[in-house]
DNA sequence: GAGAATATGAACAGGATACTCACATTCATT
DNA sequence: AATGAATGTGAGTATCCTGTTCATATTCTC
């Protein structure tokens, strides 16, 4: 769906100009991203990828200059897509509930296809090579997306910016961990989720 | 303090018997705690952890018949600790805040020497030979604590196993996050996280 | 059909790794 | 002080993998 814009020049050896071309760059990323969130930075080779992806080496290198340049491809085409599902969950303003609901739901949408990528690319994938500014653009534009949205179901201003680092990171822990026991789908742990969102950013805090 | 329990006879190649020796395998598991947490399974070398630990490789393989010898028993001393702190929590009948508090320095404490540690051992770190069964037993325990707490604290006798599940994640992924930025000690997130605790055992819920 | 784009995969060079072994040192015991 | 056991050493081995290239083959566009 979100596939349809044309890659802005990422760092390639070569533009794919043909039809056959781009579905081998793009099986090479998919096949990576398979690869990456199944082994884990260990056992990602450039041989292994191209083989699942069912295409020889040489072509892989004909458009990804390096390791890195495909790493980098596909951490940008997945924090894109977990980007724009933040983004859409906190469009308007809505009820909290639903808004808890909405986000749960596309950030097990944006999981379910390869359950551990998003933790390998933050954990254990360098971010090394011209990506730093890349990388960090990433993370400011997500925690900025879940600050405004504590910010708006939360009154106290104060502590706002670590509320949502919490709240964040408590959801990337459930949602890993869900995935390791190939959980993401059974609808009593979204709902839990869902409550415990609510719960936070209800905040009967009573007493500090 | 709880370290002064004898070892039962991990998987062994040779039981040390002097003080020196006893002094070497504990150097030796440290450094491996260390190297693993900082390098992740992919760094993690025996060479790399005999020198970190200022011992030479024939001593680490005099103790340790291989690498995942090795790995296993990093593994449960780490869990030890762990199992040791929640037991700690959950022991006598507290209010909920003060159960949360005393959860969250605990896991706080157990994470801040060897912040990585833990997320390694569970999701790069290899479990096959053997010790299948042992970290089964540890999430079981580990699980197994988490739900006696919930069901302490929240009357609803559905779902409490799940609600074990989901907080012990958001736990581990809010300390998981926050020791990559090395905001562990940071005391405004550790009150954060005794309100998303707290928030989600008080539960008013509302309707589902 | 010409020339460009695309695909192939055997081969290479380099590095890292887990692990051994023949020997040196230090301990406990008498 | 002496002896044997416990402990420590680290250069060396054998193996496996890795990222990457390149000369060649296939397929497309026009």
């Amino acid at each position: 769906m979100s596939t349809r814009i044309a890659k802005p020049a990422a760092r390639m050896r070569k533009q794919p100009r043909q039809a056959r071309s781009i579905a081998t760059v793009e099986a090479i990323i998919e096949a990576g991203a398979h690869v990456l969130s199944e082994l884990g930075w260990a056992g990602f080779s450039t041989n292994k990828v191209a083989e699942a992806a069912g295409v020889s080496i040489g072509s892989l290198y004909q458009y990804f200059p390096d390791k890195l340049a495909l790493v980098e491809a596909i951490r940008r085409r997945h924090f894109d897509h977990v980007l724009s599902v933040i983004r859409e969950a906190s469009a308007e303003e809505k009820p909290l509930r639903q808004f808890a609901r909405e986000l749960v739901r596309g950030m097990i949408g944006a999981h379910s296809i390869h359950p551990t990528l998003h933790q390998v690319l933050l954990d254990e994938a360098p971010g090394d090579r011209g990506s730093r500014a890349a990388h960090a653009s990433f993370q400011a534009r997500y925690l900025e997306h879940y600050t405004a949205a504590v910010a708006q179901y939360r009154k106290r201003r104060k502590d706002t910016e670590t509320m949502a680092r919490v709240l964040s990171s408590a959801i990337e822990g459930v949602i890993h961990n869900a995935a390791r026991r190939n959980m993401l789908e059974a609808p009593e742990l979204q709902k839990q989720l869902v409550e415990l969102i609510s719960a936070y950013l209800s905040g009967q805090g009573v007493r500090a």
